[in-house]
RNA sequence: GCGGAGGGCUGGAUGGCUGCGUCCGUGUUUUGCACCUAAGAUGCGGGGGUGUGGCUUUCAUCGCUUUUUGAAAAAGCGACUGUCGCCACCCGCCCAUGUUUUGCUUGCAAAACACGGGCGAGGAAAGUCCGGACUCCACAGAACGACGGUGCCGGGUAACGCCCGGGCGGAGCAAUCCGACGGAAAGCGCCACAGAGAUCAGACCGCCUCCCUCGGGAGGUAAGGGUGAAACGGUGCGGUAAGAGCGCACCGCGGGACGGGCAACCGGACCGGCAUGGCAAGCCCCACCGGGAGCAAUGCCAAAUAGGAACCGCGCGGAGGUUCGCCUCCGGGGAUGUUUUGGCCCCAGCAGGUUCGGGUUGGCAGCUAGAGGUCGCCUGGCAACAGGCGUCCGAGAGGAAUGGUCAUCCAGAGGGGGCGACCCCUUGGACAGAAUCCGGCUUACAGGCCCUCCGCGCAC
């Protein structure tokens, strides 16, 4: 495993970092913009006007469940968003994904890779 | 074997693909700083050079005039060319030095990225209920008061409301478990309903005596009935009109010499016929403990802006001294209630000058090695625990990492096949996520493992 295929990991090792939304407002401002519900999680997205990388949010609130539950949620959101952001993201917009008590926990991956991908092509429209 | 009691441990495993946080190393890039060195720009000083301008002067040159003239020559005036000197400005120059820009060398630091390596959730990380460490409110102490807490006794501990041992009361055949377990003759208050009567109490029924127009009335009586959580303590005998601690015996209760124990408490000669229940989780009394706020504490740095503080200056509660820095005494004021001790700080004002910082945002520190834990042995102790030696372990984030996904296996559950060992299929792993750090308590928890003890049954 340790020099297989050194060339097709590199580009992508470098698109997969993305960018953490830190400020309260930032959060605001997405929840103001455009919104697409999925069975599995809750799309929030702004786009802000410049060309800066694009940046992720994710919001996990207490109706989610205790905070081990919360957290997979959040960490299954941050799986997903590393799989799909970087191909099917915008650079210039902001994104916040929000949790679903139960679903988004328990939901198969695949599906909420899927609801991501039609959140996605929903607020690009 | 069945049933039970107490305690401890554990909290799925392996692998593939792919991520995250932190620390270390290597490399690349960028930035900053320092150094080496080169070039450029520029400042100052010295030297040098010459260009321009001005002035002066000498000489040369030219022109004109005059004189002598054949020419030449001389004198004067002018031109401004060259030259000498001085002054000003200037410089593709040299030397020394400073500033600065760029490049380069090396080193250091930071950031980003890449690669490699180490480490990376719990027994409760939880609830935030107690006790501390630490920080700030300058600090330390005493008495009283208020408020809050603790509450059998002794020990352990940094401390505790925790732990250990003991006592007392209760539950259980037992192992063992449970207990807000100080004081009710210090005082106040409350004790519903029922009942005739509820603590300086009481006669409804009954019993006994007397009276009487046989219905009843007067008196005695706490043995019996009834009420109630509780009714002048219980049983027996004597006694009596019937009864009653009225008398006696035993039990209970109260007091209690004395003995045992560090103590809680235990035993108890003897005395008292026995008047005095519960609630302190109502107030209260007694003993002991406790200042408040908290890591969003607190400290530092950098930005950008209304405007505060300190020092200097004028001036400065009183007196004295003075080396003019300040010191001593007295007076007033300052902090969480009052008083008090030590100690500290401050003693009108502002028209000025200098310096510094508060709120906000961002960053750094605090930040993890500590009353540290694991395991083993030794010493003291019934034990909690303490001491010693060895051993191994040590998350440090900050919209918050410690994961996502897939496969196989292992427990467990259900179904089917088989006499059985076993095989196949399905299902399937609890409670729960560090946030300054420790000691406890409480609460949640699928399943598994181990140890000790008790009762019953069987065998011996």
């Amino acid at each position: 495993m340790t020099g297989d295929v050194p060339d097709t990991r590199a580009p992508r090792a470098a698109s997969s970092r993305l960018e953490v939304l830190r400020k309260r407002s930032d959060f605001l401002a997405a929840a103001r913009a455009k919104r697409s519900s999925q069975s599995g999680l809750l799309l929030q997205a702004r786009n802000r006007g410049d060309q800066d990388p694009l940046r992720v949010g994710y919001t996990c609130s207490k109706k989610i469940g205790n905070a081990v539950t919360r957290n997979r949620a959040k960490r299954r959101l941050r799986e997903v968003a590393r799989a799909v952001l970087p191909d099917m993201g915008h650079d210039g917009w902001d994104y916040v994904l929000i949790g679903r008590p139960r679903v988004t926990v328990e939901r198969p991956f695949s599906d909420l890779l899927d609801d991501l991908r039609r959140a996605l092509r929903q607020i690009h429209k």
